[in-house]
DNA sequence: CACTAAGTACGAAAGTTTTCGTTGACATTA
DNA sequence: TAATGTCAACGAAAACTTTCGTACTTAGTG
């Protein structure tokens, strides 16, 4: 049986994948201690817990030959940003990219070093499609 | 005591707030029947459930005076999709619109036509911004 | 009036997500 | 070796989301 397809991930499974992709394959200890130092602090056995639902969804890869496992995020952030925007794109903005581009340069106002990068990925975007 | 804020939707909360914003104000059945010409039909109840809950919520704004209770989208859809937007971007993207922007285009192909609207918004932007 | 149709309210079940306590295994060290 | 610390596993509680059955109300109709 091929992998499954990993499922959208939870906002806390997000928040996890977030420490993985940062700093690459981690215990659940440098996951838990990470994820504390920027919040009110979870508990330690909460973030095993949740990581190890995450490997059963594919979410996330498990190395078990040292004591402390080793957990790596199976797709690149990348891949999952796009499914994530993907998804919302579907939920929220009737598939319009444009919409959606739109609502982002509002939402988080662009300086304009961003913007001049956001022109130079669609001259980029273009010439790679036509 | 001010309305409080509106809580980011569910998946299901979205569905309807989707009606809503498409066919304006909507009765339970409207938004019920709407729902299910799209899908494997979900049930009166479980709308009206929903609905009720999202009033509480402050999602969506109820007006009693007919028997037919009458809801209508109490945000904007843009005003909702920003939102959206910026919690995505909080979330999975380290708050960087550029890098929103790129996975949005690769998710979906744009078309050439999007582009050039993506362009225009781009020079509409700077110029108001700047 | 009795009956039916269409509506709201309510509660609870089922599913999912997030939380953490407890247990037992294993390693380190006094 | 005994005590202490770190870890995975497990289960269950708590919170949230989605679903729908049932009861009650109101309006229309024979």
């Amino acid at each position: 049986m091929p992998k499954r397809d990993a499922p959208r991930p939870t906002d806390a499974e997000l928040e996890i994948l977030n420490v993985l992709w940062q700093r690459g394959a981690c215990t659940v200890r440098d996951v838990q201690q990470a994820i504390s130092r920027a919040k009110p602090a979870v508990g330690y056995t909460t973030v095993l817990k949740l990581m190890q639902i995450m490997a059963e969804k594919g979410l996330v890869e498990r190395d078990e030959t040292e004591r402390a496992h080793v957990y790596e995020a199976r797709l690149a952030r990348e891949q999952t940003q796009r499914q994530l925007i993907g998804d919302l794109l579907e939920r929220a903005f009737e598939g319009s990219a444009t919409k959606l581009v739109m609502q982002a340069l509002s939402a988080k106002k662009a300086s304009a070093e961003e913007l001049t990068t956001i022109r130079e990925m669609l001259d980029e975007f273009e010439r790679g499609e036509s």
